[in-house]
DNA sequence: TATAGGCATACGACTCAGTGCAT
DNA sequence: CTGCACTGAGTCGTATGCCT
């Protein structure tokens, strides 16, 4: 009988979940089956399990049986398993101790934690349903073929079909090259809500339009009738379940929208079943939420990872990218909604506000939803968790995989606290402008001294243990020791890694550049590429697993040595050495003497370095890490300097980037001078916009928390005392006032100040000068000379400022 | 539910010497 | 002459955000 009914299905996984059947858990995977249709597989063998690892007082069997007796009926333990494994790259035998209810896990935990002879309790703490794709080895967005057996869809399921797994899951090897996006249905949608001047209160506040589009479709908006919002939110559960997206993204949905809708239905007695299965979203891993068989995606967190963009609003982030360019589009300050509402007059702007908003989040959809599909099936969470986790978690997702393959138990979580240890070198840079300078870069110099190194916490030598000096490979300057073979857990990985993305860099050569074959290969290699480049932070982190703070130095060491060999180099062959940091070198851009010092790095050290840019001129003051230079197709690089700041007005920062583009391209200290000089007159004749002024500093805790007084939390307390909410991690706009105690009693939030309070004279000499300042100083320009009433400063100005 | 350390910069808080003024 | 408030210079700590 068994298996006689058994089929292959072929379906893409897009997320893994659980639910308990009487005191039983069901795996479910949800999917989507090579015909289109959208699935679920159910699995109800699997079990949830964790490790023991004794410390020798108690024989193996004896812990055995003692953990047997803490057994209870709720979730009675099923196996206790001697087993052999490696814990930190050495051989160990521990127990695998089975249970069934995964809730019960942490009691467990807990319970045999208290027992004599355990070192300790591992990988208690893996989530069920991720526990059981690495186990079975699937990697969310891949293609996989599977013996299954059909069942009937059940109750509160809406999906095509269900199935049962049957037998063997493998992954189809003939749909890796295939886009995983292809064929999913993606929604987008944004909620507004009435609100006037104060953070809205889902308790009274009413939802008064939900837009939504489906990828390719119009977009739809709902509207509540005047403050009645139960409609809006019954007809947003219906519209989401016509449509049945597979993907559904926002744009800060997880901390603004869902929580809002959710609360809001709860108020209006409306059941928020967005989910395939008929249950309300829920908050989830990483501050995600989480709805039942689709992908929620907040494309904020693609957004964080722009780091050119200082301020992160949806409109700002969509015209960055070109996707709704700002001059194109409504814009409204969510204090104005309310007023937009009761207006009639004004509603039809308020309509073509949220379409443009909608609109902005599906284009925002497209451009990062290809590089979430690629990291999702690299690092194997789920697309709607792997942009909300941080970059250490990414990481070490991976190498929970790639231990449970290699036999490795997964090191607890433990907490540190660390003291810091040394870097990279930062040379001093040479003052002035340098023409023709070639910057050279080592190519992924920390993952390759890993590499090298066989670098990882396996490898490292431990107190007490004693090895050859030819055996080992010794850091300089901290004296790690590391052996040479076999090769370690982080070696071993970073090496598929780096050999896994030289093949797609390669394949990626068959495709023109602008094919979608090339722009899927592209978006998985930089996936790969940043997992690689995360790992030796991720070493240093203290809450890592894989924690080896000996490693992180070791690393940073053996950088340090590489890169003063190179400049040591580069004296030899006679290359004037401008700058550089930690991998990169800036120098005269003598072809013949970068290719013999290229050659050096390459055949002596055993590492790549390359020519990544030319510049035509570069500047610099005395300082690190800051620098402006021109490119060869006459770009301007601005680097560290005000300019490229998001703490600076953007009066400043334009001024700078200015002063720095007329300085480098037509060497003029006269123009530039000149060009401050207008600005500062504009200013003073208020012919400058206020929204030049502001000033954005992050809220990095609640405003009370502060030992220094500031004046963007003098903004934040001002905005809290007017009923708007205010959380760490905001960005707090201000304008400085006019007055006459310290700065931070004379900030206010920008919506709060009118044009005619702004201390003009406070952006003049705090923001304007010193950013032009900072770049004209070296030429000889003053202070003076900037603010003068004249051509030239006068007497009269001497005089007035005595001195 | 924080990848790392190195660095520049602004401003508040504080110390301390010098100064002016009332007593 | 003493005592005190005030001022400016200098130093240190806090805070933020950049670079690689």
């Amino acid at each position: 009988m068994k298996g006689s009914d058994a089929t292959l299905l072929s379906f893409q996984l897009l997320d893994v979940s659980y639910e308990m059947r009487g005191s039983t858990p069901v795996i479910i995977l949800w999917g989507r089956g090579a015909d289109g249709s959208r699935v679920v597989v159910f699995y109800g063998e699997f079990r949830p399990y964790f490790y023991v690892l004794p410390d020798g007082s108690v024989g193996l069997d004896q812990l055995a049986a003692m953990i047997r007796r803490l057994s209870r009926p709720s979730s009675p333990i099923l196996s206790v398993e001697r087993v052999r494994r490696r814990f930190i790259g050495r051989e160990v035998e521990a127990l695998k101790v089975t249970t069934l209810v995964p809730a019960s896990v942490r009691e467990y935990r807990e319970a045999v934690r208290r027992l004599g002879g355990v070192r300790d309790v591992l990988e208690a703490d893996i989530p069920f349903a991720l526990r059981f794709i690495i186990d079975f080895n699937l990697y969310p967005m891949r293609w996989y073929v599977a013996e299954v057996r059909e069942v009937a869809v059940p109750h509160g399921y809406s999906v095509d079909r269900a199935y049962t797994l049957s037998g063997d899951i493998r992954e189809d090897e003939t749909r890796i090259q295939e886009d995983p996006l292809k064929g999913l249905r993606v929604m987008a949608f944004d909620i507004e809500v009435y609100s006037k001047m104060r953070t809205p209160d889902p308790k009274k506040d009413p939802v008064i339009m939900i837009g939504l589009q489906q990828a390719g479709g119009e977009i739809e908006i709902l509207e509540a009738e005047d403050r009645s919002d139960k409609k809006v939110i019954a007809g947003f559960v219906e519209r989401v379940k016509s449509i049945d997206p597979d993907v559904i993204v926002g744009y800060n949905q997880n901390r603004f929208d869902w929580p809002y809708l959710v609360e809001r239905a709860r108020v209006l007695g409306v059941k928020l079943a967005v989910g395939r299965r008929s249950v309300e979203p829920q908050p989830g891993l990483y501050g995600h939420y989480s709805v039942s068989g689709r992908l929620n995606v907040d494309l904020l967190d693609f957004a964080e990872e722009l780091h050119e963009v200082k301020v992160k609003t949806l409109e700002e982030v969509a015209d960055y990218l070109g996707v709704v360019k700002i001059g194109e589009r409504v814009t409204l300050e969510w204090w104005q909604i309310g007023e937009y509402w009761d207006d009639p007059s004004k509603r039809e702007i308020l309509r073509k506000y949220l379409r443009d908003d909608v609109r902005s989040t599906m284009g925002l959809a497209e451009k990062f939803l290809p590089f979430g599909a690629e990291l999702s099936q690299v690092s194997g969470l789920p697309l709607d968790q792997v942009m909300a986790a941080s970059v250490g978690f990414r990481l070490e997702w991976r190498l929970i995989r790639e231990a449970a393959k290699l036999g490795e138990l997964v090191p607890n979580r433990v907490e540190r606290s660390e003291g810091r240890y040394a870097g990279a070198i930062v040379l001093r840079p040479k003052p002035g402008v340098h023409e023709d300078i070639a910057v050279l870069d080592f190519a992924s110099m920390y993952p390759n001294i890993m590499v090298k190194y066989n670098v990882g916490p396996d490898t490292l030598v431990r107190p007490g243990e004693e090895y050859g000096e030819e055996e080992v490979y010794t850091a300089p300057e901290v004296g790690h020791k590391f052996r040479k073979s076999p090769p370690g857990f982080f070696k071993k990985i970073l090496e598929r890694f780096l050999s896994w993305r030289r093949q797609i860099r390669s394949e990626m050569k068959k495709h023109p550049p602008d094919s979608p074959e090339y722009k899927l290969l592209d978006e998985r290699q930089k996936a790969i590429k940043l997992l690689a480049n995360a790992s030796y932070g991720y070493m240093g982190w203290p809450h890592a697993r894989w924690y080896c703070r000996e490693c992180a130095e070791a690393v940073t060491a053996w950088g340090r040595s590489i890169i003063r060999t190179a400049i040591r180099k580069a004296g030899e062959l006679g290359l004037e050495v401008i700058y550089g940091d930690t991998d990169s070198l800036f120098v005269k851009n003598d072809p013949e003497k970068v290719e013999r010092l290229i050659r050096f790095v390459e055949e002596e050290l055993g590492f790549d370095i390359k020519v990544d840019k030319v510049y035509r001129r570069v500047f610099f003051t005395e300082a690190k890490k800051r620098y402006v230079g021109l490119t060869v197709d006459g770009k301007i690089d601005v680097v560290g300097f005000e300019a490229v700041r998001g703490d600076w007005s953007e009066l400043a920062k334009e001024t700078q980037f200015k002063v720095a583009e007329i300085v480098l391209k037509t060497g003029s200290v006269d123009e530039a001078v000149d060009y401050v000089r207008n600005i500062i007159e504009k200013l003073r004749r208020g012919q400058v916009d206020m929204r030049k002024l502001v000033i954005w500093k992050t809220l990095t805790r609640p405003p009370s928390m502060y030992e220094a007084r500031q004046p963007h939390v003098t903004a934040a307390l001002l905005m809290e005392r007017a009923g708007i909410k205010v959380e760490p991690g905001a960005k707090i706009g201000y304008v400085v006032t006019k007055g006459s105690g310290p700065l931070y009693t004379r900030a206010k939030p920008y919506f709060m100040a009118s044009k005619e309070e702004v201390d003009v004279e406070y952006y003049v000499d705090k923001q304007v000068v010193p950013a032009a300042l900072r770049i004209l100083q070296y030429f000889g320009v003053t202070e003076k000379r900037l603010k003068g009433g004249g051509r030239q400063s006068t007497l009269l100005d001497f005089m007035r400022r005595g001195k």
